[in-house]
DNA sequence: CGACGCGTTGAGGTGGGTCAAATAAAGTGG
DNA sequence: CCACTTTATTTGACCCACCTCAACGCGTCG
């Protein structure tokens, strides 16, 4: 089983961190990689409090990052697909500040943080990306910041759907038809709703001809009408 | 009149950029950074769709960051502070992807990013921090995720309070009394509330004892209290 | 089969929004 | 420094989008 697949070979390199290096060095980034065991539904790849050593990228599967409160409440901070970065919050501080649960089974490639610093301070281009990487988090973060202080439920729900199949164009998937990774109540909770709520409006939309919905499996029928309810105009990159 | 002020001279630079920095490449630091003439009240640094070339340091005053959405309505997305770095997000656009205005005279230092990316590449104390300057930014934005999403509006303004205080402290002055420098709507856009909602709170938090408020004029009385409201205990880090 | 997790649906309550108007504060021109 | 306009802030009355509570259907797994 080859579980040490190589940069060079992976399908996601074009969305991926490889891009931001040439082919000559991509060796250099493909020895400090490290190709995990599968993680099984349920399974955290780290949890908050955690040493800070590793950033991740979603390789399969789906991961869900969330935090916990003082009093027991969690809320769901982001979900991470395949092609995408996660654990860059834990930088600052040693340790993660948040929790990371597979969705579903998942693979995932561990960057260790040192190592992936030292190969940025003689890749230019390696340091660039992963500024540009965390910049595109912050600025998803001002989106989803809108979002959640203006919009309403409708729009909310829209968003997140209009992303889901923006991020799975992106690694060249069908964009009106997917099936999502996470539970009503992770949306519900991720977008400040009631899973009620949530669950209410998958119906209105499909009862408008919006959507055909079965469970977790989506196709979007009237794209146009989804992004009148949300404000982002087509390209929708809410990269959460 | 000294509007280049040295970095080593400067009272914010246990809290600023400076900080990773060893004395012996200060000065290839302080060479890069340029310091503007001040932005008087109302003044814009940069705005949405200026190529972004710089990031900027807070030096005196404070400064509000927006998006404008398509339809029009503006979002708050955060206030800096003296010793505070703005501008992050726009890195991976080339364009800034948020406006930037002074809510009083303000000074800052602007720091050509390219050049910064070039210092990196020398000290990795300085690349180590900015990633964590990032880090930090992409932290705040999660807590300002759980507070917009889970908690109530008394929470969110007590969290706000909260947040400028702690801020006040770091830059060593009084934690329990301060000034606003922005208006209740900024306050209320920011936090995703109506004007009048964070008018009645402050009034409610005054007759509870909690605060004396005269305008933005703050005095924290209880900090207890307002803790109990908020979630964070103790060290509240909103970095906003 | 029974239990548990997940999703849906209905009925009713409320935190915070909206609208309207008074008051205070800040700017502006003379 | 004053009258005058504009912009903040506060307060009150009313209402609605969304939450809560409760019940039910449906897989699926031991």
């Amino acid at each position: 089983m080859s579980q040490h697949v190589s940069c060079n070979d992976c399908s996601l390199s074009p969305v991926c961190l490889p891009l931001a290096v040439a082919p000559a060095q991509m060796d250099q980034l493909d020895n400090i990689i490290r190709r995990g065991r599968p993680l099984k539904r349920g399974e955290h790849l780290y949890r908050a409090s955690d040493n800070f050593e590793s950033v991740f990228a979603v390789r399969s599967g789906a991961i869900k990052t969330y935090v916990v409160s003082p009093d027991g409440e969690e809320q769901v901070t982001g979900f991470y697909m395949p092609g995408e970065v996660l654990g860059m919050d834990g930088i600052s501080t040693a340790h993660h500040v948040s929790n990371a649960k597979a969705l579903e089974t998942a693979t995932v490639c561990e960057i260790p943080f040192s190592q992936l610093e030292n190969l940025s301070q003689q890749i230019p281009t390696l340091q660039h990306h992963f500024f540009s990487l965390m910049s595109d988090e912050i600025r998803a973060d001002r989106e989803l910041h809108m979002l959640l202080s203006k919009k309403s439920a409708d729009d909310r729900v829209a968003s997140l759907l209009l992303s889901m199949s923006a991020r799975h164009q992106r690694r060249g998937l069908s964009s009106h038809s997917f099936r999502l990774p996470m539970s009503r109540y992770d949306i519900a909770n991720y977008l400040g709703l009631a899973v009620e709520t949530v669950s209410r409006i998958f119906t209105r939309f499909q009862q408008k001809g919006w959507l055909e919905v079965s469970g977790r499996d989506i196709e979007i029928l009237d794209r146009a009408s989804l992004c009148g309810n949300a404000p982002d105009t087509g390209t929708v990159e809410i990269q959460l």
